[in-house]
DNA sequence: CCTTGACCTTCCCATCATTGGAACCTTTAT
DNA sequence: ATAAAGGTTCCAATGATGGGAAGGTCAAGG
């Protein structure tokens, strides 16, 4: 199997397979002579741990750690759990101040007439004036 | 006042207040005999502003709009708005995204005893292989 | 046999926003 | 006079990915 062969097959682009191999997320593969890389079913597999894990926002160096355990076959699975509980609080901080900006903008949007008046309650806001945004 | 003045009373850092004259976000100030920056309260105003947009989440280039329509005295509000909600429904998104991702983390997280048995149901997902999630 | 097109290789550049540092100059305070 | 603190420019790095150039390789069809 060739680098296209295996990112149809795991869905990680031919960029990004050589990218994780350079930064060394991923061993590199057996070559042919005419220096191609070569995937088997082993890689492969791994590539789709690695797409499955950054799709659920884990960073590559999570991923790399993450990786680790899964190969080590010695490895506590609280160790894991650890891994994806700290990541789930770091999402879920995120999540809370997403969701503190749109407050904030759905409450000046909400002020905001949309017509074609100059006054704006948003600019006005990030302006640091807000006369407009009082008692509401 | 000089850029590190500047900086204070805005909350911008020196080096951002400098990379946004680079790109144009702002307009470059005087300068002194000494080459210095100089900054009045305009301008202090304009990066109160900035910082305050940057907080909300907005982009630089959402920066420059939102910041054009404020300084254009003929704008129209309805035009604010747009880009305000179009930055909401953005943020909606991502903080689903967000939520799909702890949903799946807290439910692997939730059948992983997290003792020291090699079995770790985060890890099968992320390789997927799913015989521990069935049916829960 | 030769061409064409699809694929592979490496290498460099761009993104976005921000930080860090080097090398050097200016101002202020001791 | 000197040292500290601040300014200036320029270059590089971050994280993860995409784009593209220049060139080598493989398969199918004429």
């Amino acid at each position: 199997m060739n680098i296209g062969e295996a990112s149809n097959a795991t869905g990680v682009s031919a960029k990004m397979i050589r990218y994780y191999e350079s930064i060394g997320l991923i061993r590199a593969p057996l070559r042919t002579g005419s220096n191609y890389r070569v995937y088997g079913e082993d890689e492969v597999h791994v590539l789709r741990f690695v797409k499955r894990a950054r799709t659920l926002g884990f960073s590559v160096e999570e991923t790399a750690t993450l990786l680790g355990l899964w190969q080590d076959k010695t490895r506590a699975s609280a160790e894991v759990k650890e891994v994806a509980t700290s990541h789930i609080e770091a999402l879920e901080t995120k999540i809370a101040e997403l969701q503190g900006m749109v407050k904030t903008l759905k409450h000046l949007a909400h002020c905001c007439g949309g017509d074609n008046r100059p006054d704006c309650p948003i600019l006005d806001d990030l302006a640091g004036e807000h006369p407009t945004t009082k008692g509401h």
